[in-house]
This record gives structure tokens, C-alpha cells and sequence, in this order.
DNA sequence: CTGAAAGCGCTAACAA
DNA sequence: TTGTTAGCGCTTTCAG
């Protein structure tokens, strides 16, 4: 059995209230008394036991990250920004995989209840009233990651919408006038609609044209983006230039690509979208528009701890420049 | 404030040890009081509060995975498995991040103490002594993943040594005379001395050169991967096959052959290990000696909970044949 | 500057 | 079948 306060007070000869005084830093001893304590803490190696400490305090000093998909290039990265900040806090942290499955995401939530969890960081979802409800209820700070909603909660992300339409802009820079879109899943309101609205939004503005069929929908999959490149490539066979709504995707294209003989960025441009670690390993390396990946968890850290008064973040993308994009 | 067991009680019209029995599925009341009780509790939307269980339980149902980087693809596989199979068992999965860092790891290792976790799930690094009896002194269970210690303590990983063995002989079985390996950190007890044995061994088994020159090290990383197949290249010109570490290390090479003009697997057959996502999302293809990633996760868990005897678990390999490694 | 004592919300003897 | 009660290890008034 480890030692308890009530060890270290009788062995160091004063009593529990004031070793725990001391252990908190809080006032109401002598250095002398400080300094006898301190030494029969270390002879005894005791360790504060922050079950009990959470019982009264009613703190944790525990995260939760609920997230999709745990092996996923873009949560993971999410995730180990989330992981670094909370360390450096003091705070740990929990994964929670919600394989958005309204059930097991429910049955997280009153787990994270029960054990008292301080603060929780919600990805790449939608959150639900019912979600909501749930988290109001058991008083834990939130913030999102990566997606909004119509209640007022703190959130961090990028501007999809800008950051799509500034990559295709990119493209048409390059030359290209035929243009093409590999889209996430069709009609998801948080991942998909903002950044094909970014799209046609910019080929319009550049009085080019967006059909449509300019768009082939997939799931940011590695698979669905070869599918979709095969998919595009019937509708539209003279595209000289893709936009990918993720690098996955955009990998996939690139294999399709590799595939049929088709060069790039020699016959057809390709750029993705994320910027995870699947774009450096990439060949060519992909050239993509990037999100703060690890930036986007360390900040959502500081938010849901309240160290930057729960105001939302939009964190600005920015183009990386490697070898799939070519100049026509 | 959330009701608490007291509330439930009063309003019930019995005492708190009798909602506790109900609640635990305890005997010891009639039908009757149980189905009362149970209306109160949904009612009041009443929820047990884990933190003063576990205070008297010593149980919190929590288990830690420590890794040495979360954002890794062999890491995430891995931690997915945990995940799932500590999800399924009613137990919270707490990510600490060592980054090979002892401060860091004995850090972690103090929280986790504190917090009281049950179970430790130690990945992929050598288990110091020190790591050992701070791990011992808290009393939490553990086991290790992907690595393996002299103190007798249960591990589920591959047969480095054999799966090498056999990454190789395929090699040779597929008419390949000289070969080339792209090992890990140099010196690391783990995962790379046991898999240089394998290749070395199988070459020699198969009677084929097995000089030293013909290994060139990395540190399992894409970029380190190119590195290294750029030295092989030059030690070796004529080499036909190259057995790579890690999937990482074997993308890298691939990235580099095809910057050379070299053509895979028409000139030079490449063969990876793990089986990660990187495997897939290659071009060509990666063939590669697989570990059970994610089952290895959800053997770890089994085993720390102890519904698996403490026994260590080796479990096995397995060729998974995509189109780098090609027939002379 | 220090200690006694009352809980935090729950479990588990021990009684009844 | 039930209730009473003594803690789990700690924080925090309230006295001294």
C-alpha cells in the first residue's frame, strides 16, 4: 500500500491539513515546517493520490479528444498537437473514438461524466443537440475542432471555403483552364459543401467554367480518390488541373494517375488538401493546401482550459509548394 | 450540481447502501425497491460518480499507452486496436507520448500513478529500470507492445527475427541474387538487430553474400529511407532487392528510384514491413511483411486486464503481396 | 503558524 | 431485505 498524507504528517510530526498546505503551495506554515515536511516526503516517496484530491475539488485535470477515427493521418496529427499542449499544461488526455456512431459517441459522453473529465475536445463532427445537452449537462468546457455548430461553442479551424478557393486560384495562376474536384463525402455541411463552394466560387471569379460534372464526390479516402480520378477523367477528359479535398484522395488520384501513364504535374496538376504526412511521402511530393494540423490541437488545448478565453480560432491555411502542380 | 446517490436515496425512500447494491448488481432487496429505484435514478437522471468509486475501489478503469510519437502510422494502428478492444471492456485510454525522452517518460509515469491507472501499455522503447520499478511501484499492471524486456513481463509482438527471415527468403524464392537491406536506428536492441539477423541469416541459409556494406541504416523514417537506398545504390549497383525495416523506409526508397529513373519492381524489388497505411497508398503498391497492428492493440489490452494469464503473445507475421517485388 | 473535524460521493461491513 | 456507519485520501473551514 503507498503512503498517505496521513503518513507523512505523523512520521514528519504535524497534521494532514498541514502537509497539504504545503503540498499547495498555500500559505499558513514556517520554512522550518516546510523543510521537515518536504524531507519525509521524499524519504517516504509519497505521492498525492489525485483521485481523492478530484473528489473534493471536482477536477480532474483530464481531457478528452473524441474523434472519428483513431488511425487516421489527419486526427493523429490533430491529436498529437492536442497531446504536447496537455502534457505541458499538466493535464491528461483521453481518446475516444466516435466512428460517428451516435450510440457509442453517447456512451463516451456519459463515461467522460463519470469520470469527471474537465474539458472536451470534439472533431471533425457535427455535434448534435443531443451531444450538446449531454455536455452542458455534465459541465465539462468544449471546444471544436475542425467543425462548427449553431450553438455558441468555441471552435478552431480553417476557413475551408477561402482555403479551397485560394488553391484552385493557384491553380489557374499556373495556367490550367480546365479544371476539376475531387470532393469528400457529398453533402457533408462541415467538410465538403464550403470547400466545393471555394472551388466554384474561384472558377467563377476567373470566368471559368464549374459544371457540375467537374466534380467527382468520394469519402477523403486513399481508395475513393482513385475512383473518382477514373470518374473525372471520363467526364472531363481534357482536365489539365485537380483540386483534391484531401491529400488521401489526392494520393489516390495520383496512383490512378500512375496508373494509366498519365504524368504529373507533365499532363495533369494535382494539389491536395491537409497537408499530412501521406503529402511528403507522396510521389511526386503533393503539393497541397495546408492546415495547422498540430497548431490546430495545442490551441484547442489552450481554449477548452479557458487560457484563451473561449474565443473561436481561425487559423490561416497556407499553400506548400512540392512537385504535383505544374505551369502550363 | 449533479445528483448524487444520497439524492437518489431520499427521494427513493431507502438508504444509500441499498441504491448501491442495485446499482452494482449486487442481492439484497426485493423486485419491488429495485424497480422503484430505478425509476428515480432514470428520472433524476442520476449518474455514479467514478471518481468516488474508484477512490475506495482502487480501480478507475483507466489504462495509459505510452508511445514514443503519437502522430506515426505504426503508433496509430496500434492505438486504434487499444482503443476499440479498452472501449468494448468499459476502460478509458489515456495517450502519453514519451518521445524516447526519460524525463518525459517518468513524468508521465508519475501522473499515471497519481491518477491511480490500472493498466500500462508500453510501446515500441526498452523498458528501463527505472521505467520498471516506478511501473511496479504503483501497482498497475502492464505489458508491452512491439518490444520485450529481461524482467519477466508479458509482451505481444512478431518475430522480428523470423519475419525478416522470411521477408528475405521471399526475395531469394522470387529469383533475386542480390540483395540489400534498409535497416532501422543502428544498435536498436528492438527492432533492428533482430531483423538485420533474420536477413543475414536467410541470406546465409540461401548461400548468397550477407556483407555488412550491403545494409545501410536509417532510423525507420521516409526521409532516412531515401538516404539509405541512395548509399546501398552506390555500395551496391548491382543490387536486385532491398528488404526495408519499415513500410516508411521502404516508401522513401521508392520515392528515390523513382527520381533516378529506376523502375520497381522492374529493376529492383522492394519489400516493406509493418503493412501500414503507407503500404497501400504507395506507388507501385508496397509488398510487405505484415505485423497485426491492430491486434496486437487489442492483445494488449486483453492481456493488461488480465483476461489473458499474463501470458506473453507472439503472434505472426504474415507476406502481403502488392507489385513491388517482382519475378527474375 | 497549526490542528481538529467535517465532508467530497461512494462501498462494504455489520446490524437489525 | 434493509439501514447504519465507518472509512477511501484529501481539502478546507474554523478554532486556537
Amino acid at each position: 500500500m503507498a503512503y498517505t498524507m496521513k503518513d507523512v504528517a505523523k512520521r514528519a510530526g504535524v497534521s494532514v491539513a498541514t502537509v497539504s498546505r504545503i503540498l499547495n503551495g498555500l500559505s499558513g506554515y514556517s520554512e522550518e515546517t516546510k523543510k521537515r515536511v518536504n524531507q519525509v516526503i521524499d524519504e517516504m516517496g509519497y505521492q498525492p493520490n489525485a483521485i481523492a484530491r478530484g473528489l473534493i475539488s471536482k477536477k480532474t485535470r483530464t481531457l478528452a479528444v473524441l474523434l472519428p477515427e483513431v488511425s487516421d493521418l489527419f486526427a493523429s496529427e490533430v491529436l498529437a498537437g492536442v497531446e504536447e499542449e496537455a502534457h505541458e499544461k499538466g493535464y491528461s488526455v483521453i481518446i475516444c473514438k466516435t466512428a460517428k456512431n451516435g450510440v457509442r459517441t453517447m456512451k463516451y459522453l456519459q463515461t467522460l461524466r463519470e469520470n469527471q473529465v474537465d474539458g472536451i475536445i470534439f472533431m471533425s463532427e457535427t455535434l448534435t443537440k443531443e451531444y450538446y445537452e449531454a455536455i452542458r449537462k455534465m459541465g465539462a468546457s468544449l471546444v471544436l475542432v475542425s467543425t462548427r455548430s449553431d450553438y455558441d461553442i468555441p471552435y478552431v479551424k480553417v476557413d475551408d471555403r477561402q482555403a479551397a478557393y485560394d488553391a484552385t486560384s493557384y491553380l489557374v495562376e499556373k495556367g490550367h483552364r480546365s479544371l476539376g474536384m475531387l470532393s469528400g463525402t457529398e453533402g457533408d455541411l462541415i467538410a465538403t459543401v464550403p470547400r466545393v463552394a471555394g472551388f466554384k466560387e474561384a472558377l467563377c471569379d476567373h470566368g471559368l467554367p464549374a459544371e457540375e460534372h467537374r466534380i467527382a464526390y468520394g469519402d477523403f479516402g486513399f481508395s475513393s480518390g482513385a475512383l473518382a480520378m477514373e470518374r473525372l477523367l471520363r467526364r472531363v477528359p481534357d482536365v489539365e488541373a485537380v483540386f483534391c479535398a484531401s491529400d488521401e484522395m489526392a494520393v489516390g488520384a495520383l496512383s490512378l494517375l500512375h496508373r494509366k501513364g498519365i504524368k504529373v504535374p507533365g499532363e495533369i496538376s494535382i494539389i491536395g488538401y491537409d497537408n499530412t504526412r501521406a503529402a511528403e511521402m507522396a510521389f511526386p511530393p503533393l503539393t497541397t493546401m495546408a492546415q495547422p494540423l498540430y497548431q490546430m490541437g495545442k490551441k484547442a488545448v489552450d481554449i477548452v482550459l479557458g487560457h484563451r478565453s473561449a474565443e473561436s480560432l481561425l487559423l490561416s491555411h497556407q499553400m506548400v509548394e512540392r512537385e504535383t502542380v505544374g505551369q502550363r
